[in-house]
DNA sequence: AAATCATTTCGTTTTTTTGCGAAATATAAA
DNA sequence: TTTATATTTCGCAAAAAAACGAAATGATTT
């Protein structure tokens, strides 16, 4: 019987990664951010996506979390723009994943 | 005000894609399973995972049921491949959210 | 026919996620 | 200083995901 591993940190980051692409709202964000200097305003969004704000918020809050998405303040506004060393990063966690071995 | 949009399907999709990789121990399958010609028994998974049967097949049957792999009978033995056209299309779909327009 | 083996399904519990509206915060304008 | 604007946080409810063990399934061997 082979013995039971921990599961290697690559393998844990990359679901981490995934778990924030596994919402529609929150893929149409980073759609939207990852065009050639794209930023944009909670209140954008809003009107766009058929959600609320507050649910939208939480979204917003969930790709800063994991470093995908900055908000500058710029009052009486919040500019939300794509961290792009952090989105790079993704990029390579999924090629890596798709190039077989 | 734009209008509010309903979500385009293809981000839906990629969503949904993204929701089956949310999960480490779904990762590690995949990963296990897209290397050359590489398909395993459930057994073989639930003695290197820290998880218990059922769990484990909880885990392949959404994978199953979104496509990304496929179970062979083969008494007494299910034999789990990936499948290939399936994760294609998955890998297409991160290329083209991570490949800004 | 009974026992065995690999795996799944069922029933349940716990945890996490999603969503909302109301209230809070912070800034700017009147 | 009151009012308005943009956004977030709080508190909650509903829905979905994750996990387990026990029982069921389906095929094989004894």
């Amino acid at each position: 019987m082979a013995k039971k591993i921990e599961l290697p940190e690559e393998i844990v980051e990359t679901a981490k990664m995934a778990k924030a692409l596994s919402h529609p709202v929150r893929v149409y964000i980073l759609k939207k951010l990852s065009g050639f200097d794209a930023c944009c305003y909670s209140g954008d969004l809003v009107d766009e996506l058929p959600i609320g704000r507050s649910t939208l918020s939480q979204h917003l809050k969930e790709l800063k979390y994991v470093g995908l998405i900055q908000g500058e303040t710029e009052p009486p506004f919040i500019k939300y723009c794509l961290n792009n060393e952090k989105w790079t990063e993704a990029k390579k966690m999924f090629n890596q994943l798709f190039t077989e071995a």
